[in-house]
DNA sequence: ATACGTGCAAACAATTTGCGCCATG
DNA sequence: CATGGCGCAAATTGTTTGCACGTAT
């Protein structure tokens, strides 16, 4: 399955490279498994995926790991409702994300009329837009025929949810 | 909006009984200081208030009370970057928040045309909206000349909280 | 060499809960 | 007058941190 790991830098750790970041080996372990998350990992979950790679790291450096990337914009942070923060890698282009409320399945998409629209909105209330925030919670329609207009990005999901 | 806090009920007061809740004293109260605040108050802050009217009230049942209400329908929860959760009456109309990165300040703002493209998105990837979450993060412009085009309702405040 | 990262456990902060007592419907 | 709410403090959960030691640059 995971292939492109022997020796190759990962795109993260190349990141961290180029801001002069010290390259230690968990950092370096938990780069990997951000590059090869494609779904919205909480700390847990990265500790736990890190911890098969390398059974000596701890939480506390998963959570400075996850805080010293996020700094330096190559994490993002995410809430997507549930009580733990879940984390993923900053891509190029703003892109949201669909939270399906029956299984918790996260769908991404970019939309770049509704990104042009915020920053109409923002400079018309006299503001710069620094950054936004924008989730949608929906329920999955029984049955819908393909309609490309919007381009879709699909994710897989993870754990549970609690209002 | 507020209409009286003598003796007559207040509209979260009036929503409660309409869902069969108990209506307890301090209920009674925290429904009170929530009609009155114009603001988006975390539990410690609606504690504060809440224990000016009545001093035997703990911060337990203000986080009791608080999910009970958002169980109900009567509030609505919502993250504004800090560490806690802020709160603030459901309201008819969606609206939306703008958090001026500098002050802290919460700038409240309606646009259909921006509902109405959500949920043509929505439904462009396969979904029913249920709701969805949108927030900007942005920076107060120098100097504002003004151009109405978009129809803007601000219901600014916020408090950074010291009596 | 030396500043910085790490593990561990204790510290924290926000929120939840168990348990007798009390009030509402 | 029974059910459900309340206060209090203890418990949970997610995240941060102090300290002694280890390591990348």
């Amino acid at each position: 399955m995971v292939m492109d790991s022997n020796g190759l830098q990962t795109r993260i750790e190349r990141m961290c490279i180029e801001r002069g970041l010290k390259m230690t080996g968990q950092r370096r372990v938990i780069a990997r498994v951000l590059s090869e998350a494609h779904d919205h990992p909480d700390v847990e979950e990265l500790y736990r995926r890190a911890s098969m790679l390398d059974a000596r790291i701890s939480v506390a450096t998963v959570y400075r790991t996850v805080r010293l990337l996020e700094e330096n914009g190559i994490l993002e942070r995410r809430d997507f409702g549930g009580s733990r923060a879940r984390y993923e890698a900053t891509e190029e282009g703003d892109h949201y994300h669909l939270i399906d409320v029956e299984s918790g399945q996260v769908v991404e998409f970019t939309h770049a009329a509704h990104a042009e629209l915020l920053r109409r909105i923002t400079a018309e209330l006299g503001f710069d837009l620094v950054s936004h925030r924008l989730e949608l919670f929906a329920r999955r329609l029984p049955d819908v025929p393909e309609e490309q207009t919007t381009q879709v990005a699909q994710t897989e999901r993870k754990g549970r949810s609690r209002p």
